[in-house]
DNA sequence: CAATAAAGTGACAGCGCTATCATTTGTCAT
DNA sequence: ATGACAAATGATAGCGCTGTCACTTTATTG
């Protein structure tokens, strides 16, 4: 059947460019060339290199590609977590904005702790990416300084109320909780609680709090109870938070949370105790997660564009390859989903 | 304040290991040596060479370091989608397992797609990964082949009822579907229904499939009722599709959905529609997600091992260079949740 | 105190590719 | 023909690092 020598041969010693030009009949850099589809070629010499290629199965290596050329394949991605689904959209729309450039996410993961986002920025660097997208804006001094001496494209994602490096995408945290308690306010609710989780992590969710409070302030109103997890944000500890909280104050008539997987939480919470929610007791979230949006009554929360986050950083990071003078800030905004339990 | 020179300026060349020999006056194998902290070397001049290297920023360049050393410090990891939280789940079981020897993970999205993968996994080897983890066991031929020359390790995952290339880390989703039709037969369900998602993609929910309509027959039984929804699997789908099929088939006494989302849908139709689950309804999930646990009643479903599945995969293909004899598979099981919806 | 071993260091080649410049070949107007 | 010019291809020199082997010191030992 005409097969290869070594095909079948698992150890066999990798095939390289200089295989596959000999045996065309060519040399290295023509077959190169034919790979990249550049400079004149000779269609009869494009057709049997790559047939030869095809043949041998050969795999360009990327890395020495890089090496020799500076011109880098990868983009590091640094996120806090993956547990929290919303990093799992930014980073769908990171892989969409990548997709047209064939350029592959080098990612890790710091658990939203800053000692390991040094690190992990430094071994990410070390790859000499084309680009860094980094969720947040909260840096160590060192990681900062590397980002800026880096000299390739640096996102930082999620939060738009911050000096950029480079470019930041994201949206005003503190602006949507202003707008959380605008809404709520003419909505009629006036005894406001707040149940929140962790946030010595998630300095986006003190942001949004902060805005809550300070338009709640401006209002003449403020907040008469609120009680914050010890936990990480999570459905259960939504649950159990508002169970507490209402244990102590039965009082209030509208919860905000820190996000929606503490509200659907609490929206259980009602379930299970009789209340009903927006009637007895209105609660709001933030993100706008799909699973909220399925409840029988609809979560009330602010919508945030994680996808479009994502897309939106890898795709201008690539549109240029220099920093823009000053840096950049994209808004993406978000919205209010009128929802039905608030 | 003695700043370095070029310390500020962004586009200057990058600093190499050749720069750092310099400063230090030792030669470039001897900083490369101190940095991987390999032969001996007197503790002055690892001293030295470490001074230098903080003081003037240095970050190794690894690509090189790969390319010279051939040994990768890059994992290629193929996912079929983010949406799904449980593939971040797997990706953070990946992420765990290769902490411990500093290697990253490159990922790609096949978006269910084996002519994508197929595309994906031919960028991923070309950065030469020491390992390739990709999810499911179904590939093109020339997938299968490629993975099977590159010579390196590979992991399959989540499904262990499949001939390995070389390891495969999963549980049995026949043998899931088995149990789940066992075990909903001894809590005395006699009118068995079907709601699943759209499975051209999910080759693992028609085994769970499968399974249980095997049993059901073993049994005696058979599904009275099913229904596909022709998008993917999500809440909603799950919602709207278990609200059609009672519309035609009332009087089913128990629901088996293709997994979690899915049946986290049925429950909330239930909620609408005024259905007790397990009294009027019994409803089964598959995945024990957190959501279905912190539903007022907790799902019954069946607990699949989705970051053991990813960290036992990352840490086993590191163990060993070269890949067994014959293959290896590796079950992580699954278990019932016994919950309260059935 | 020579002989020997170890510790510490360096020179050099090469990983697989691409940038750059040089060379060969074919084509056309003159 | 013949020079001029483009098209097609190649030779060479790195990219930044590590493997290998050779070399210089400094202990160690009989």
């Amino acid at each position: 059947m005409g097969r290869l020598k070594g095909n079948g041969n698992l150890h066999a010693r990798p095939i390289t460019l200089s295989d596959v030009a000999q045996r065309a009949g060519v040399s290295e850099i023509t077959v190169s060339r034919v790979l990249r589809g550049v400079g004149p070629l000779a269609e009869g010499t494009r057709l049997r290199v790559m047939a030869v290629v095809e043949e041998m199965g050969y795999v360009p290596n990327r890395l020495a590609g890089t090496l020799a050329s500076a011109v880098s394949g990868l983009v590091g991605v640094s996120v806090p977590s993956l547990s929290n689904i919303v990093f799992p959209e930014v980073l769908r729309g990171i892989h969409a904005g990548l997709e047209a450039s064939g350029r592959q996410a080098v990612i890790g993961i710091t658990d939203y702790d800053l000692q390991a986002e040094e690190t992990l920025i430094g071994s990410l660097l070390a790859w000499k990416p084309a680009a860094m997208i980094v969720v947040g804006s909260d840096h160590t001094p060192v990681t900062s300084r590397r980002l800026r001496q880096s000299g390739i494209r640096v996102a930082e994602l999620m939060d738009c109320d911050v000096p950029p490096i480079d470019l930041v995408v994201g949206m005003s945290h503190k602006g949507a909780g202003q707008a959380t308690a605008r809404h709520l306010i003419a909505r009629g609710y006036r005894r406001f609680a707040y149940v929140g989780h962790d946030w010595t992590t998630d300095r986006r969710a003190r942001l949004r709090y902060e805005g809550l409070c300070e338009t709640l302030r401006e209002g003449g109103l403020g907040l008469v109870a609120e009680m914050l997890s010890s936990s990480v944000s999570s459905t259960e500890a939504g649950r159990a938070t508002l169970k507490s909280l209402l244990a102590t104050r039965p009082d209030v008539d509208v919860v905000v949370f820190s996000n929606d997987d503490m509200a659907v939480g609490g929206v259980f919470h009602c379930m299970t105790a009789g209340l009903r929610p927006r009637t007895d007791l209105g609660l709001f979230g933030f993100n706008g997660l799909e699973i909220g949006q399925s409840l029988p009554q609809p979560l009330s929360t602010i919508r945030s564009n994680r996808y479009l986050i994502g897309r939106l950083a890898a795709e201008k990071i690539l549109q240029r390859i220099d920093r823009p003078e000053g840096g950049e800030v994209i808004d993406t905004g978000f919205e209010i989903c009128e929802g039905e339990t608030a």
